[in-house]
DNA sequence: CGCATACTCAAGCGCATGCTTAACCAAGTG
DNA sequence: CACTTGGTTAAGCATGCGCTTGAGTATGCG
């Protein structure tokens, strides 16, 4: 719950990039070769390799070699923790929303009270 | 479905700083200033500014100015596309994996026929 | 054996990111 | 009015990222 914080950095960061979740919609599919993962991608297997490190770092991904092969497959777990962290977020406000819907339909006209409570 | 590609990389990269999301926590309580979501990290107001910029371009936060302060706040759409995004990945293949578990299960013993499909 | 395949590693390059300082402006406050 | 507070903008800098090339290693195949 707390040094989770720097694995989400990772694991965001690993998300951001087009051709990363291109590789992981790929694999959410089935296991899959690195060059396998690179081929619709249009770079050199070197760049695809330093991409499925990045995966791997942020325990989205999984591989292990046999023979001359990589194969990497997904790993839902850490997928999981990423969603949660944003469904608490987006559960927290939206929750927080509704109240503030009621308490507007309820006393039409006030203004807000006091949205951010401590403000120095 | 399509172009929300390039929108996404922006909304993962806005989620993958621990300042932005310690932001977006703040957001989640309640709308708040500019100033007020950087007081706990350690940064001039500038640099605020700037992730401020960053989580407005992502579409995740949304801002208005009154009188001389800018409040910001959470704009729940956006967190809910990059949650989606994930938990169709994740059920893709949690879904395969329960199949795969069940195939294992009936006929014990034999290996993946063929997970890639086209594996050229 | 020789040759192709599938990576692996290291060095380097260009560009973006994250931060800083400094100057500036606008809005409240005494 | 002067002064502070809150924010904006621009310039500059250090670091990191994404990619390349080039060389090397290990495996499979005929």
């Amino acid at each position: 719950m707390l040094n989770q914080v720097t694995d989400l950095d990772r694991v965001f960061h690993a998300l951001s990039d087009p051709g990363r979740r291109l590789m992981l919609e790929r694999l959410s599919e089935g296991p899959a070769s690195v060059s396998e993962l690179g081929r619709p991608l249009a770079m050199s297997l070197a760049a695809v390799v330093q991409h499925v490190q990045v995966l791997e770092d942020s325990g989205l991904v999984r591989s292990q070699k046999l023979g001359r092969t990589r194969t990497c497959r997904l790993n839902p777990a850490t997928l999981r923790s990423a969603e949660h962290w944003i469904s608490e977020s987006r559960g927290l406000i939206e929750r927080r929303l509704d109240r503030l819907g009621e308490y507007l339909a309820e006393s039409a006209g006030s203004p807000d009270p006091g949205p951010a409570g401590t403000a120095s």
